[in-house]
DNA sequence: GCACCCTGATTGACGAGTCAATCAGGGTCA
DNA sequence: TGACCCTGATTGACTCGTCAATCAGGGTGC
């Protein structure tokens, strides 16, 4: 029993390594410039254990990126569902993915150049996940606008992507840097956005 | 005379085509995708002369970054020496990007896509030359902080940073859905820009 | 006849994906 | 208990296509 439970997850236990060699040498090299090869060596696996696992180098960045893409749309969800005031759904939704870059900046880093902002390879195929994100981030907008707490004259789809794109462009200015960012760091960015977008949004 | 001029402008012509042609299939295809013959083949030239004017692939991507990124820097430093509030002046800086997306699409979105949302390739070989623009931005708004126009307590990279990254936000939304942009839309979303972060910028 | 523009076949490197072979453990039956 | 088989994990040399870059030569105007 525990044999065969060890026979198993030492199987699951080279995926996961694969995975987690590939989120390492994609934020290093990206993800053209690196080989199947590179990925199996960090993992300490042969070059065609990779095969056995994905069907592609492809295939390995798709199962990074919506594993992880899932986890920010549940977020979503829940900020939407949490009771509270409008401004404080959207500084949840912001501080999710702050602390996200702060658990594993590898990881983001490599979702956000490699598919989110990669519009001819992976952003493409990708689109209809990444946007279920903008829809959900825009509904909250919508809400607060019904509610009141924000002004009715910016369209919240419009709103979702400034707000959305803030968020993204201060993370990406950290990945460029690609240095450690000290913690007091990650919740002045959230006040930031919080502070400057949805007072900009508040009704005149 | 004119068959001199005609020779020289012809070599000039034949450079300037290739560069167009560039445009274009590194904006259909992505920079990675399109191999030189591509290029070649969509200016109607033979592949060798590729490499007459230019030394890589890579060198043809940089000039036409160069060439456009150099237009957005005077952009921005017209619009701080140009009279008027902080906010008008931020306006100019998004005006200006929405403009030249108006005016050429392809150009956009090839500079966005392959260099400056590629952290890992030539987004970090330019660098400097993007930063430089990040850095006139936050300058209006500091300027804008010393006139009282704007709040102090927001840091003007920040500030800069979340504006640049919501106008490209926006852009890449356009470049995404790959359809003819209305015109009313630019005017919107400049509009749009200017209201939620100048706005959320003002003094409380 | 020289200086440059232009051509496109050729080369050489490189890397994704394949595949045939080995190995390890666990179940089965006498 | 031991002989046997079966499954699927693991290996890495090899194939095969692709593409950037070179180069040798053919025009053309001055």
């Amino acid at each position: 029993m525990e044999q065969r439970a060890a026979h198993r997850s030492g199987a699951v236990d080279k995926r996961r390594q694969i995975l987690d060699a590939a989120v390492t040498v994609f934020a290093r090299q990206g993800f053209h410039a690196t080989r199947v090869s590179d990925i199996a060596d960090e993992a300490g696996v042969a070059y065609g254990l990779v095969y056995h696992y994905f069907n592609s180098k492809d295939q390995v960045l798709n199962e990074l990126f919506l594993e992880r893409w899932s986890l920010l749309l549940a977020a979503i969800e829940e900020a939407e569902r949490t009771p509270g005031s409008h401004r404080e759904k959207l500084g949840a939704v912001a501080g999710f993915i702050f602390e996200s870059y702060r658990h594993d900046p590898e990881l983001m880093k490599v979702i956000i150049v490699e598919v989110t902002r990669a519009a001819n390879s992976f952003g493409r195929t990708h689109l209809e996940e990444i946007r279920r994100a903008y829809e959900g981030i825009a509904k909250i907008v919508a809400d607060g606008q019904a509610a009141g707490e924000f002004r009715s004259d910016v369209a919240p789809r419009f709103a979702s992507q400034a707000f959305y794109g803030a968020v993204e462009q201060l993370l990406t200015e950290w990945i460029f840097d690609d240095v450690q960012v000290a913690d007091s760091r990650f919740e002045e960015a959230r006040n930031l956005l919080v502070t400057t977008i949805c007072d900009g949004l508040e009704p005149r």
